[in-house]
DNA sequence: GATGAATGAGTCTTCATTCAT
DNA sequence: GATGAATGAAGACTCATTCAT
């Protein structure tokens, strides 16, 4: 095996596989202590490397978290749209949201506690970051609903715009809750029910049928 | 002059308006720079006191924000308490606590900023703190609801719990909206008809009539 | 004594006395290390003072190199307009500002140290301060010197700003062998003898009379 | 192909072009951000090579450093020392040093940058070399001033020691001028015309003849 | 109580140097 | 020899907190 074909030994330069372990590790440390409780030195043991080594691939500590979102981000935003495009009604249209991000916090709950404390709900970063690609994910639910909206789906004098903050403020919130513990489950039929009870509170409220 | 004789001008002694201007201050520093970007030596310059004097009054730069905390949380409970146990339709207590919020808002956007980011959306704050006088909230509404539900006013197989999460959800990513300036208003008669948008979705969904 | 009293004691506030115990310790520190080898831990030390109380007077460590700048070449340049603007023979007045300046090494000789290599010889500092500043001084003994052209006392075809850098440059590298110990003396006397050769060399050349 | 054979291609090996191509390129950076501003890794990109390569020729950062001073200097004391034994007047003997300095400066600003700022200039760097070696240039002026002296071409009671610094320090000084750009000319007349003005000055004073 | 000078631990950050490939 | 990822020591800088006046 000659040298070459070890440093690419899986398809990825070693360089690369060490920015995805900061990656890694930093998004553990993230949602464990937070971006400010967090050390750099903690995430440089957490990967197994050494302090400086984070340097050469990060900038500092915020870069870390704007690559993490970065790579997240974008990936959510583009299922959100496809889900918005679909043609199915909008009743399950709006299920497959919630179950998505049911489902990201329950196969990566380290990423989505960073995603909710630290990038979704933090005033700081969104402050200091593309406002615009944050409330990205507003503007797109919004486009869905509009569009039911147009199509008779939705009353006419809905507020679509507010409707969106409806929809992300009750899903963020309920995430929030098994983030914090307020609201955990460890049956994986206690999710979906959450999810059933969810859709039916956002498209019929809580008096509808 | 002695001790006593200042404490009576005024009805407050000067140490106790010493005090309120440090969380005054406090207030409006965190709200620009959250918690921690925050210095004291910015909030004492705020209040237009000494770098030091800071401590006679608080332990740390947390206690300020916990001072803030216990003395607002407090009666944003009792109000919310005080709504919940009225005897009026669970629509109608659900627009008095959606008023109520946007109002606190509007009167001093500072204070609820903090409440906002610091305290309500803040993973670190919750965890240092008692959780359960943050979750309060949640469960005074809950019993709203659940008394509601007794009485035929929700359906029956409402999971209470999550809807409290929605109402809360919804409305903090509402006021979220207006501290960011993604969703703000100059008109009175615009808050109040995101009120009634608010009220209606929570109570009959989007798709309701 | 009252407390303000006792808080000027001499004039001077604590505040100021500890900002000038930093100057005279960093220029001592400079002296010996350099600007790059010094570091603020050492300057604190040779203070006596706590660590980051150099960062309450100065926001780095170069600041204080510039502090020492402002507040002797100022005066510096003060004196050499003095004595350039004054009625006295050029070869006087071309005595009395070399006599000043052994003078100045001989009185504060840490001082003409850091004068001399870091920032008169240092192509760091003159580059990122007011080149001009620095540059002040072969302005003044270029005009003191056109002056003396125009009355007859020098040759008519001299350049004067090349004369400048002839003065200045002999000067500087006497100095610099004087802080480099390549050409150091004990006795007063001797430094009497150099400033009459050099002196005599300037005006008359090393052939002349 | 041996490595013989490749040592043999062009009359130099890979190994000691790339060491040339180190030591150009330190010169190139030195003279634009000075030894303490330099980095390594500045270097090797200047020289379009990796990184690590230049612990393969240089033990550290001073070393090339030292190694364009010992490879300069040298030649640089071995012109000196040829023009000081040369039979000429004193005066031509000047006007060739002077010459030569001006001459090297134009060819190769770069390499008298650094000599200028980094060695000549530098406490530090004499400090930590020999200084002998530098100060050696003094003594190779004051030789043959003195033997000017002896054969009266100079006036008895010249200190020719101090001769020596007026000659180095105010050539030292113009070259400064080129450098920082506060003296620098477009004209190859302008520098000859320097160079006739400096060499008055020397030999005959500002006020002389 | 009031002041703000003083303290120093905690971290970030840089970058020369090493070393496995 | 060549590469550049990895190391880690060194030191700058911040800022919450203490304390003498």
């Amino acid at each position: 095996m000659s040298p070459e074909t070890a440093s690419v030994r899986g398809g990825r330069s070693r360089s690369v596989r060490t920015r995805e372990r900061i990656v890694a590790a930093a998004t553990a440390v993230f949602a464990r202590r937070g971006l400010h409780g967090a050390r750099v030195a903690d995430i440089a043991e957490e990967a197994g490397i050494a302090y400086g080594l984070v340097y050469h691939h990060f900038r500092n500590k915020e870069e870390i978290l704007a690559a993490i979102f970065q790579e997240r981000w974008g990936r959510h935003l583009e299922y959100l749209e496809e889900v918005a495009a679909s043609a199915a009604p909008v009743r399950d249209r709006l299920a497959r949201l919630v179950h998505f991000w049911v489902e990201n916090y329950r196969n990566d709950p380290h990423l989505m506690t960073v995603m909710i404390n630290e990038i979704s709900r933090s005033y700081e970063f969104i402050e200091s970051h593309d406002v615009g690609t944050v409330m990205e994910a507003f503007a797109i639910v919004e486009r869905m609903l509009r569009r039911a909206q147009d199509l008779g789906e939705l009353r006419a004098d809905l507020d679509c715009r507010l409707a969106s903050y409806l929809v992300l403020g009750a899903a963020e919130m309920v995430l929030t809750g098994y983030v914090l513990g307020t609201l955990s489950h460890t049956a994986r039929e206690d999710y979906a029910a959450d999810e059933r009870q969810l859709v039916a509170m956002l498209v019929d409220g809580i008096c509808g049928t």
